[in-house]
DNA sequence: AAAAAAT
């Protein structure tokens, strides 16, 4: 078997992959690293977790080694699509460069200029960049790229997805054409296709077997379940998720949460936080040094739950999560096999939860005829609802609001599926109350103020207002009529065509 | 129904 000793590597470069601890090549490391040190051209066709960084990193550092950078001419460039993916390649470089004197820079938005161009302005070896801050400099005349020797594009086709791709055509237009490319994508769509033809000369064409989707050491689960009501749908969520990460017990020792949106990923990360589990957000609104640090804490240990975008859905270097929690469906069936491969790495037992509504089943299906298997259904948990320091700027749910559910909704608790289904509340509250004392009528209640008029499911949910179907009582906003203003209606025809 | 990345 092929050692890296075996791969004619600069000895300062071996030195620190030992000193990292590494022996063995990876399966892309083997075949990429002698192409590459012939200077020919690479497209490693591999995912994230195959030893892929490594395969461009180890030789251009000895291809590097000899030479020296001149100011603001980089002599080497790294495309990465995530800030995160640069940091990483970044943090690559300096362990496996750091017996050498090569010089690099980080180039990568959300932080400030002003130490990114002093680097420059001396010389780097290395540039790691994401594309839009790399073209600022550029733009700023701050930056030269014709001195770039080798060019490494990673992770070509989120760069694809991320629309990304006509700022990599410009960037290889800046570069000289003499210069070597190492090209990495996951997949080959026709367009990264179409960017390989023109880019990349006679290129070694690598293809590494993609991660089996769904590793025997995932234990894939799924929750599905039903809301309540529609509106109750993502505080339901939210409570569904606590029980389940409860109900990991010790064994969690850390998870990611993936929500498919930012905002959800903040107002769960805020919720898990009111109820006392060690979590923190992370996503692309975030500021970058929060979402280094986040991060950071979180590969530490210090943090335990990570409520996360598809940010982090790929590249991410995160050893060891025990657990991931899909609480949303990812609407893209490939970010599925991406998220749950967070856990279950090296060897290691992992577990992926995924809570699923009927919303969801769309997607569901797309997900299963991917991972060509269906994901086993999970026990629902029990959720109690009421509970929630959340929603606490509000008096509790007084036992007058059960009682009126239960008067409204008779048919609740001959549900067949009443094992399952969630409970919404409390169902062991006297159900023979007294006979209804006369109520004053919702809107003379007095009430706190609400501090939480901003949140989302605030606005459906707010009071304790029985709702009454539509059978005898409807709401007095859904009589209004839908007709708007007669001044906005320049066009009326075109409005309704357009619906 | 979205996320990511330049300000």
């Amino acid at each position: 078997m092929t050692k890296f000793s075996d791969l004619n590597l600069d000895p300062l470069v071996l030195k620190a992959v030992a000193e990292a601890g590494y022996e063995t090549p990876t399966p892309i490391q083997a075949q990429a690293i002698p192409h590459a040190l012939e200077g020919r051209d690479v497209l490693g066709i591999a995912q994230t977790g195959t030893g892929k960084t490594a395969s461009f990193t180890l030789p251009m550092i000895t291809l590097l080694s000899k030479g020296r950078a001149r100011a603001r001419m980089p002599r080497s460039l790294v495309l990465a699509p995530t800030r995160e993916l640069a940091a990483q390649v970044a943090e690559n470089f300096d362990t496996y460069a750091k017996h050498t004197k090569l010089t690099k820079a980080l180039l990568i938005g959300g932080v400030s200029f002003k130490e990114q161009d002093l680097l420059i302005d001396r010389g780097v070896d290395v540039l790691i960049a994401t594309p839009g801050r790399l073209l600022d400099h550029f733009e700023r005349g701050k930056l030269l790229l014709t001195g770039v020797q080798i060019m490494v594009v990673d992770e070509a086709d989120r760069m694809l997805d991320m629309g990304f791709i006509p700022d990599i055509e410009r960037i290889f237009q800046l570069t000289p054409f003499t210069r070597q490319t190492l090209f990495f994508s996951a997949t080959m769509a026709p367009e990264i296709e179409r960017i390989t033809n023109t880019f990349l000369t006679n290129p070694a064409k690598i293809e590494v077997a993609r991660q089996a989707t769904t590793s025997e050491t995932i234990e894939q689960r799924l929750v599905a379940f039903a809301p309540s009501r529609r509106d109750r749908a993502f505080g339901e969520k939210r409570a569904m998720l606590r029980a389940l990460i409860t109900a990991e017990g010790e064994g969690c020792t850390n998870a990611i949460i993936f929500c498919n949106r930012k905002m959800d990923v903040d107002v769960v990360a805020k919720s898990l936080k009111a109820h006392g589990f060690n979590a923190a957000p992370i996503h692309g609104d975030l500021d970058q040094s929060q979402r280094m640090r986040t991060l950071d804490d979180f590969r530490e240990g210090t943090l335990r739950l990570l409520v996360a975008s598809d940010v982090a859905a790929r590249g991410l270097d995160i050893p060891a999560v025990s657990h991931v929690f899909n609480f949303d469906v990812p609407s893209h069936s490939e970010d599925y096999v991406h998220r749950i491969g967070r856990t279950g790495r090296a060897g290691r037992k992992g577990v992926a939860v995924t809570i699923a509504t009927p919303a969801d089943d769309k997607y569901l299906g797309q997900i299963e005829a991917l991972i060509k298997r269906e994901i086993p259904r999970a026990p629902v948990p029990e959720i109690t609802f009421d509970d929630r320091p959340d929603r606490g700027d509000r008096p509790a749910r007084g036992r007058h609001g059960d009682r009126d559910r239960d008067r409204d909704r008779p048919a609740r608790g001959e549900r067949s599926d009443r094992r399952t289904a969630p409970r919404t509340e409390p169902q062991q509250q006297p159900v023979a109350a007294p006979a209804p004392a006369p109520q004053p009528a919702a809107e003379d209640t007095p009430r706190p103020p609400r501090r939480d008029d901003r949140r989302r499911d605030s606005r459906h949910d707010r009071d304790d207002t029985p709702v009454v179907g539509m059978g005898d009582h409807m709401p007095e906003f859904l009589t209004r009529s839908f007709a708007r203003p007669a001044a906005v209606n320049a066009e009326p025809d075109t409005e309704t065509a357009a619906g």
